[in-house]
DNA sequence: AGGTAACCGAGACGGTACGTCGCGTCTTCGC
DNA sequence: GCGAAGACGCGACGTACCGTCTCGGTTACCT
């Protein structure tokens, strides 16, 4: 192993610990403040520490928040709930949890918004939010051909595109009405939505387009 | 027929002008700034306006940029090209045509964001962006049930329960694949995401939960 | 008779009663919030007056608080007391008294400070309110020399010079002692400075500068 | 000695020229703008300094005007002419030629005028312009008795009396004539005045009320 | 064991935008 | 045509954060 320090470095390393603290304090003010009136200077006073350490390790607060959101995420994992469908309940629950918290909330949409003109912050957002959501996917497929529920993989083109339309699809419908609709994501309407989903895609497999 | 102005009606009335031409900077700030970079005072500037007169009408950033998003979505309308089917389609395409524009993209998610901590503006979007939307989900099954596309209407619950479904799901997938996965919606992917909702919608119609 | 308005013209004329509302009015806000804090929107109010009317009459504030500060040392006048001496103390006391009052101390000092950068406006505070005291220090010659207690008239120069100087001196003393030192004018402080200056003008009088 | 950060010694410490160039411009911009048009913003700009420096340093117009104007009169000092006559007409020729300046005339009047509803701006101007200026005068009645121009210390209460009221003779008498007549108070005119209250002041002295 | 370089807190700095207030002008309606 | 009501363009206000920059002082690594 090695140090932590990039280059093998002389001075004093950087507080760990601050990392943590920031990172906390960011969510705590997310969930106290919003988005918009969150304010670096306080993030940095609720978190013990001076303005400028934050700006040592984070370049503004789009990139500060898209880490403290992500961190929310860490927790997201496939369970073995026995079948395709209760799979996909079971992380659609958890999703649906997680937005159900507000420094999920407004943190995460403000940043997507804010990545519509900023192609670097929705490349930080991608790595550290979104792909290791559409993992999920995968792994679930996966999952599901080896119990039989799913045919064979097929050409490896059509695979991405059912992906990325399962997980736009998923993740779209979570977020809408979590958001917009501000109705919760409760497990009747999962098992609602897990319904249309799955007998959409099945019964829409065998089309020309190659699903 | 009677007059405009409510109640108070002495003084000076208020330019008509004024407001369509506020509207239009806003639009037109948004697509070249951006909602973070766009400034009120800017946008007074933009339409020829003082500060002040913009205050007058709208009480902030929010307010604003939800009616000049807002008109954009005036002209979405369901066509009539034959199937439920197409006309899905159809809709989606204008739908995701209206999210492509810059004007769009960053205002109505940054707006979204915000609307999770102000349930006045959460009340606003909906009634001048979302309902609007949401009627014409009404006004499509309306006409394929006139077609026989549809079976005739079953218990009001069960449709409310219904059409928000289809409503989160057109709207999330559509707003998720044009701003966080940053793909084009374009046809074929609209014609794919037409057969899995509509696949599933009829496959898992009979089901026990009244769908 | 015939009507005020100049050129015997159309149209309704202007209201008499406004004019004298705008000036208490004036007053009234001098004593309550003082010359900066003082707004012609909120003079207009209290006079129950149309802003339109009132600039129609007065070009701005400064011209505006010189008329309402003037009627207030209209009441100025020279009391006969029967000695050149204590005609000075009472009409010094008089004009100490108006000092006094609230509405002539800020509204006075603040004209004069803007008078130095606006010779129209010094102009007008000369007329409206410096001669017209300055005519009582001439009443008051005149009278002590029919007493005899001065000498008759010397050359006219010279007594322009002394009248200034007197005048000066007078209204010096007083404003400086009310709003620099802010302390009372009272008449102990005014027998006192009435000695001196008289003192002074009889025991210089034969110099050679022909005071 | 101490050091001279009073207590908080941490953080960057504040500019001292900034200080000075504020005191600089705000008299620059007194000069070329007067009291009424001159504005923080523009100070601010003309010192090379954020708007938000001159706020942690002065809280207000008054304030910072207060201690530009004062700056001038730290040049007021007792020249030694050999007589009492004479070194009053130079004191108040300096006094004169001070508030001969454009910065000092319309600062000076204005803040007088706002301090007769400002207990806390008046006790600063006292402080840091009128009682320097009062010092002179006992120091000029200590060299005259020294001189023996004058006679031994009466009691202290009414040495008390006589330097306030010569005080406001004195600078009430020039202010006045310098911005109310708005004529010079130039070397004839002092004589003229020095003569008339050195007079008065010895020709009162023995009265009953133990000037 | 000492030197030294990078870290840390605190907080002042030059900026930009905020949302409000007052100005003096204008536009409308009613008397 | 006058007067009330009030919207208008304008410009300054005083505040809040931004992201940067000194400061003095503290570690941990590397001789």
């Amino acid at each position: 192993m090695q140090s932590r320090t990039p280059a093998g470095r002389t001075g004093r390393p950087r507080s760990a610990a601050a990392d943590a603290a920031i990172l906390a304090a960011t969510r705590q003010a997310l969930v106290e403040l919003g988005w918009s009136k969150l304010t670096l200077g306080d993030v940095a006073t609720r978190a013990g520490v001076a303005k400028t350490t934050l700006y040592r390790r984070w370049s503004g607060k789009n990139e500060l928040v898209v880490d403290a959101v992500a961190e929310l995420f860490d927790e997201l994992e496939l369970p073995d709930r026995g079948s395709l469908a209760a799979d996909i309940e079971g992380v659609v629950l958890q999703f649906a949890a997680i937005l159900a918290r507000p420094e999920a909330r407004s943190g995460l949409m403000a940043v997507v918004a804010e990545s519509t003109r900023d192609d670097a912050l929705r490349e930080r957002i991608r790595a550290s939010i979104v792909d290791p959501q559409k993992d999920l996917v995968l792994e679930g497929r996966a999952r599901a051909r080896t119990r039989g529920e799913l045919p064979p993989e097929p050409d490896p083109l059509a695979v991405s595109r059912t992906v990325d339309l399962i997980f736009d699809m998923v993740a779209g419908a979570v977020v809408h009405r979590t958001l917009v609709s501000a109705e919760p994501a409760d497990e009747e309407w999962v098992r609602d939505f897990t319904r249309v989903l799955l007998h959409g895609l099945t019964a829409a497999a065998p089309g020309p387009s190659g699903m």
